[in-house]
DNA sequence: AGGCTTAGCGGACTACAGTCCGTCTTATGA
DNA sequence: TCATAAGACGGACTGTAGTCCGCTAAGCCT
């Protein structure tokens, strides 16, 4: 199970120690991988949506206080869940073979991430729309929206300098809304229709 | 105050009566009034997340349940809140002058409308995060997205009859949403960068 | 006017998110 | 090994959204 959400000493991951908190505590890191184990058991039983936080606490054996001062709230949580997944495309993203990695022309990169980042998104919607909806403007003040961003900013940057390239990411981004894939979804869009409507935006966005 | 939310009589407005399910009540009317005066009265006072719908239904002088029965939820009276700014807009699309209204190229309409639709949410953001995010996809469900949607997808299909209309229009809608424009207005990005964004956008997308 | 049906009313009730703080555990260093 | 402090634990508590249902009033029909 994920592992990535509590302190990791920063010396052990060989960086320069800088504040060096303090590592994570026995009891702690026990709570936690529990807590997690529990959420995804209890989701994927019995939906994330039917699920209460007090249920997840029980279910692990903690309290709920535990619950909340590790994952500060629901989308907290689910952040922590999907964290897992996300890295896998992170990882791809920065360091994998092209058309994801580095390598390939903007454009075709950009396509790529769309179409990674949608799969991944239908794979799981649940989950993201609690990690999105939770709470207000959780989607953008999490770790990984930042990141996507940053990546999209950087290639529409090098492909079209002229256009406002921060905001442009962000544009790019809106489409990928869990709650807006989950309400198409349920209308009827298929996946590849959706692939193909960004596919085509971002070409006629981007020059080749 | 707005008065569009309850049941009016078709054969009043000068329409073909065809289901005439019965007059509104006349308590029905006075209570929803009510509610209305006292949330827009308790809203532009303490702020729209400071309010609770008890708040508001003591501040009515009306039950809870009053509340609830006739808006819904949480979403449903900011909805109703809107509604009146909303028709304004919906009103000057469909028969004002151009560019927002008929007359106009589509590439130009399209962008007029995103101008304004940026102005309206601008000015009235709290309202619109209420009204979109209280209930999981609430914005999806709402009538004027439909017709927004409508809008976009008739004027993409017009200028550019190859692209998926239907989808595209998603997608222009997509960075409209209040939670992000939010965000961004909360990060320092100005109201005149993120219109001249969307209009590069859509110029990108559709010929003139 | 008076009865009767239909719809609206409203507050007690449930369930859940999130907070708070006294208690207990862990890690440390003497 | 043991005293101590830093920090984790957990459950009682608060505030809110949303539901339910017995009660009441409006409108209709005679």
């Amino acid at each position: 199970m994920n592992d990535s959400t509590g302190p990791q000493s920063a010396s052990q991951r060989g960086l320069p120690v800088v504040g060096e908190p303090r590592p994570e505590r026995a009891d702690a890191r026990r709570n936690r991988l529990r807590v997690l184990e529990a959420a995804d058991r209890l989701f994927t039983e019995h939906g994330v949506k039917n699920v209460s936080l007090d249920a997840i606490a029980a279910e692990a054996g903690v309290g709920k206080g535990t619950v909340f001062r590790r994952f500060g709230d629901r989308a907290g949580l689910a952040v922590a869940l999907l964290d897992e997944r996300e890295q896998e495309l992170q990882a791809k993203i920065l360091s994998g073979p092209p058309p994801l990695g580095p390598g390939a022309p903007p454009l075709i990169r950009v396509m790529a991430f769309l179409d990674a980042y949608l799969d991944l998104l239908d794979r799981h919607v649940e989950l993201f729309m609690d990690s999105e909806n939770a709470s207000d403007g959780a989607r953008y003040r999490i770790g990984s929206y930042h990141l996507w961003h940053r990546h999209l900013s950087h290639l529409i940057e090098a492909a079209h300098p002229t256009l406002d390239a921060d905001y442009t990411a962000h544009v790019l981004l809106a489409p990928l809304a869990a709650d807006l894939h989950n309400a198409l979804r349920t209308q009827g869009f298929d996946l590849d229709r959706m692939k193909s409507g960004l596919r085509a935006v971002a070409k006629a966005l981007l020059p080749a």
